[in-house]
DNA sequence: CCCTACTCCTGAGTGC
DNA sequence: TGCACTCAGGAGTAGG
């Protein structure tokens, strides 16, 4: 299930699949997914697609007359099979290729989506977006400006889209761990220094996931079907109880925003 | 603008 | 085994 890294190494993993070759067939075998998937995808029956990009958790793969725009939710997974593959549960959108070959998404709780934007047409959802993590635009000056304004808790500030893409909940914690934040502390209450720290650590523990391939929790594997190997680096998430790495202190699990917030007490202000 | 709660789904795990 | 219940990595949206 899929953060940042988990998203950037499917998109490489999928690219010299998938781009370049020409589609024989659409096949939307469940429509309901986040938003329904648009019919008009099947005009690209005949096309040859060009390249696929990353933007946060998007997958952009463009076409001369668009671009389809592909999230894989909590629970999405992208995989290139040989077209006559028998269909697995929850696969609900396929597209095959003249070489035989076949993209298919899976996706049991179907929070992914599949969306399809024409060339020239804006989307509301991507242009929203706020900047990568690993840009040069998203530093310490920019996050200090940015949480200026910002009263509530750190950890939901930094999963906000509109703040910075890409950082879910594992990574969350994580890089507020790294950088001795508690994840509860008010967003415009933390230093320009400590916000560099904190962009800094963002930046480092997305690059070190997309180097090991993704975290592995429960079922994310590439799409060559490997597993990631970034779990064993976690330092609090889902070490609930577990001594933390650098002083021992039990680590905590609260709840912030609905979702499990790791951190260390001790380490962590 | 910002913030919080709610929402879409299925499946895995737990306790009885 | 079965059932009821909780929880899960996302993130758009309504309403305060």
């Amino acid at each position: 299930m899929p953060e940042l890294p988990e998203v950037e190494t499917t998109t490489r993993g999928l690219s010299p699949h998938i781009c370049g070759q020409k589609i024989l067939q659409v096949n939307i075998y469940q429509p309901q997914l986040r938003w329904p998937v648009p019919e008009v995808l099947q005009q690209l029956e005949g096309q040859v697609s060009h390249d696929i990009e990353r933007r946060a958790k998007y997958m952009l793969w463009r076409f001369a007359k668009g671009t389809v725009v592909m999230h894989l939710g909590m629970s999405g997974a992208m995989r290139v099979v040989d077209a006559d593959t028998p269909l697995r549960k929850h696969d609900h959108f396929e597209v095959v290729f003249d070489n035989g070959k076949a993209l298919r998404l899976n996706d049991p709780r179907r929070f992914g989506a599949i969306l399809w934007q024409p060339k020239g047409q804006s989307l509301e959802i991507i242009d929203s977006l706020g900047p990568e993590p690993l840009s040069e635009e998203f530093n310490g000056k920019y996050l200090h400006q940015k949480l200026s304004k910002r009263k509530g808790a750190i950890k939901n500030a930094i999963m906000t889209n509109a703040v910075v893409v890409g950082v879910g909940n594992i990574y969350a914690s994580e890089s507020l761990f790294l950088s001795g934040i508690h994840p509860k502390r008010a967003a415009n209450r933390i230093s320009l220094k400590r916000c560099r720290l904190l962009a800094f650590n963002i930046k480092e523990v997305l690059a070190k996931a997309i180097k090991q391939g993704g975290t592995t929790l429960k079922d994310f594997t590439q799409t060559d079907g490997s597993p990631g190997y970034f779990s064993q680096e976690l330092n609090v998430y889902g070490r609930e109880g577990q001594a933390c790495n650098k002083c021992q202190t039990p680590i905590k699990n609260i709840v912030l925003g609905q979702r499990s917030s790791f951190y260390c007490p001790r380490c962590q202000r």
